[in-house]
This record gives C-alpha cells, structure tokens and sequence, in this order.
DNA sequence: GGGCCACCCTGATCTGGATCATGCCCGTAC
DNA sequence: GTACGGGCATGATCCAGATCAGGGTGGCCC
C-alpha cells in the first residue's frame, strides 16, 4: 500500500499523454485510447542528427513526434537537400509513403527527440473500428496538405521579409499550442535550416533578424526568439487579413 | 434484340470508366467496382472558367477529374491568386478539406470539364468495408502530398529552366499515363497559369519556351507541344538521376 | 471587311536576394 | 591558457529573373 511507484512501470501511454488534444487521440474515448495505445511502439529516443527512417527505405509505421522536433528532408539531385517541414510535438510523419512501399523523404532529429511508432496496417484496422480515430486522421492529412499548400504560396508569390515573419509567427502558434509560451521560445533549428526552408541564403535569415530586431518587432540571441510586437509581425507575415495563412482555426 | 441502344440509357459507371487503373477503382473487384459506382453523382460538366467549389465553402464530398483539366488556387492576402495544383482525369480534388467543415482552396476548370462527385461520409464507410479501396485512397493521397513536397522542392531550389522543363516532363508523363502522346499534347493552361504555378513571370516562361523551341528540345505553336528531344528535356529538368522527380514509380 | 480583345512574344532596364569575403563569438579540446 | 571550428552577422558585388514597354497574331463579333 506504499505511495511509492517503481518508475519502471510507469509506461507512457496516450491515455496520459499532453498532446491528446492535438494528436491522433483526439476525440477519442477512454476505451478506444486504450486500443490506439495497444498498437503504439515508443521508441527509444532519437539523439541529434539521427534519422528516424531514409528516403528509399521500407515503409511500415506513421510516426507521431512525442518530443523534440524532426526536420523532413528531399534529396536534391545534385547532392544538396530540400527540407519540406519541421514537425513538432503531436505531428505525424511518413504520411507521404501510405499506400506505398517505400519512404518518399528523411526525417532527422534536429534535437533530442522521441517518437511513437504506429504500425501502419493495424492503423488502418483500428481506423476501420474507430471512426473518431479515422476522422483525426484524415483531418492531420488534410492540414498537412493544406500546410503545403501555403507553404507553395509563400515560395511562390511572398519575399523573404514575408516568409520570415510567417515562419516565426506560425512557430509562435504551433508553440503556443503545446503549452508553451507564444511570444518566448528556442529555435530548434539552426540559421542554415531556416534558410533552406524558406528558399532563402543564410546571410538574407541574418539580416531580417537583425532588421526585426532593429525595428523591435523580435528580439533574438542566438536561438533563444523574443517576440516584442506581436501585430507588427502579423503583418509583416500578412497574416492580418481574413484568413490567416498557415494555421488552421484551432477547433 | 436490336444492336441499337438508347444512348441516354448508356450511364456511364465506375465499371466502364477508362480510368480505373489510376483512379479508386483501381484494385477493386467487380463487386466492390459497383458499390463504389453507386455511391458516385456525376455532376454535368463545367464549362472553362467555371468553379468546382470555392474557398470557404461547405466541404462534403471529394471529387474526382472525369475529363478536362482543373486548377487548384489560393487566395493571397492581396487579392492574387496562388495555382497549387493542376488535376489531370483521374485525380482527386478536396484532399486538403477531408476532417473539416469548410474547403481551403478554390477549384476552377480550365476547359470543359467532367467530375465524379464521391459524397465524403459514403466514402469513408466504403473504405471501412473495402480495404482495396482505402489502401487506394490512401496512394492517391500519399502521392499528393510527395507531388507537393516535390513542387517545394522546385521553388525553393531550382532555376526557372528546370521548373520549365521539369514541368513539361511531368505533363508528358501524365498525359502518357491517360492514353495520350506522351510527345505532342495540348497545355490546358495558359502562360499566365504555368508562370503563376512555376513561381515565375509570364515573360521568363515565354523567353524559355523560345529558348528550348531554338535549341530543338520541345515545339511550341501556342497551345500545341511536341516533344522533340525527350532525352535533352529529362535532362535540362534534371531527372536523369537515380531518382525521377515528380512522378511515382508506375506501379 | 474592320475593330476589338485575349493571348503571346521580345527587347530594355531594374532590383531583391544570392554570392563572395571577412570577422566575431562562443563552445570544446588539449 | 591557446587553438580550433561551427554558427552567425555584415559589408561589397553580382546576376537571374522581375518589371516595364511595346508589338504581333489569331479568333470573334458587328
């Protein structure tokens, strides 16, 4: 009758997970938790620089980031690379590989970071039981998608100014979200890996600090971001209008 | 017992449809073909310019391309518009709104045009009960979203020939896919609508179609192209390599 | 026919952001 | 301590592609 616990047993469930209310648990029943949980492998954690699975590597499980962050990466054919997100807490990687047998892109930690791992033929039985589970999972496809669709829009049609400024309010956010403070966050990627995403040079990442910081809409020291004037950012990132781009209404 | 028919009784099913090796019918029995067909609304065509749905709209079915061509667009914050897509017979619109109430983008014929309407709740009880048929929504998604991160890859990397020619290589390849000539076939879209999707201005596209028609690699008489080099194409779209950008094995 | 309009091409000029080059800062190894 | 190296900032220069400005061509309507 002891209060004490042996830590041992204590396993990490979905059940008791902080992000239930962003990932595939969402909306979802103590005893369909309970199923989603069964068929969930936690992984040991990824160090820094470690892949969790290549391109061209055998697919066979959806992943849900528990903690860290996770960069997905194109190679290039001329031995360069194309990071095509960073995936947060409660996110899903490898859904560009469903239905197929081989991963299409990298996934590397850019931190320490670990991960569920959800077999991905007992998804789709579990899918077909829960029809709440198979909802939440096709509403994390469609905002990837749509992500990637706004996404095309700012390498397309906005300058750098724009992308960096949506790029920090929308990690302002997706941090928020999880808890954590919205105007007061670490980087979890380096200057190099946010120019790469935005489609931009590492010295043009520098300078738009230096110049948001001039003109006290950010502070930033080394990874550690500030943000001073949360409206002027809105709309230097031209998030103002009707619709805000990048992020979805929160329901 | 006449060989005549009465055209009108000549419905046009799942069945008989010349797109069932890309399209959800693929895999499926005849069983399964003829639950999916019933589920199907064939709509009356769209003549060009005409919107399949808007931005903001009420989601509740998926779409597939029956005949014709469609764009996908966003909106920009000022007024202009983003082409993120153009769906080809067999490709299925509305991926980005499955899991949520309203549609994210716009869908615009570019010519006359046909859609298979697929009511988005039928659907999901179909591929409850059919695995083939979630196993192939589920390719056509992955494939969207890799086509996607493709297509980031192309803005934030390459130069505007490489978009060009990687462009008209994907085209070739899609229309091959549909039983057309994969070296002569007419662009259903305009400069404007190639510039706006390639990240580019509508002069530089001009000026490069000049460029490859001097250099003998394509021919182009306003809408009308003809593959003349098709190795020289691959190449200059830099798809020669291990991997071929843009388009999935033909499995 | 002639006028109109959408679409496309081409030359001249401009510019946002890339590239090149350098130096600082800070953490780590010895 | 000093040396080394990766990450970051910043100034100088360059260039791919945007923008500006015309002009051509074919289809359609009166």
């Amino acid at each position: 009758m002891s209060q004490v616990v042996n830590l041992k047993s204590v396993k990490a469930t979905c059940q008791s997970c902080s992000l239930s209310r962003l990932c595939l648990p969402r909306g979802l029943h103590d005893e369909e938790l309970e199923r989603l949980d069964r068929i969930v492998q936690r992984k040991r954690p990824l160090t820094k620089g470690e892949a969790l699975f290549h391109v061209g590597q055998p697919f066979h499980s959806l992943f849900a980031v528990r903690s860290g962050s996770i960069k997905v990466v194109l190679p290039t054919s001329h031995g360069e690379e194309q990071i095509v997100g960073f995936h947060l807490p409660g996110e899903l990687l490898g859904l560009d590989a469903m239905g197929h047998d081989t991963h299409h892109c990298t996934a590397v930690a850019l931190e320490t970071s670990s991960v569920c791992e959800l077999p991905y033929h007992q998804m789709q039985e579990l899918c077909k039981q829960i029809p709440s589970l198979n909802h939440q999972l096709m509403s994390l496809i469609s905002d990837e998608i749509a992500g990637e669709h706004e996404m095309l829009l700012m390498l397309g049609k906005k300058t750098a100014e724009v992308r960096l400024a949506a790029f920090m309010a929308n990690l302002s956010v997706r941090f928020h979200r999880r808890g954590f403070s919205s105007t007061e966050f670490n980087l979890p990627m380096s200057r190099h890996d946010i120019a790469n995403y935005l489609g931009l040079a590492v010295e043009t990442v520098s300078r738009l600090f230096t110049r948001f910081q001039e003109e006290g809409v950010i502070e930033v020291h080394r990874r550690l971001v500030q943000i001073r004037d949360r409206d002027r950012l809105w709309e230097l990132a031209e998030m103002g209008g009707p619709q805000c781009p990048g992020v979805r209404a929160d329901n």
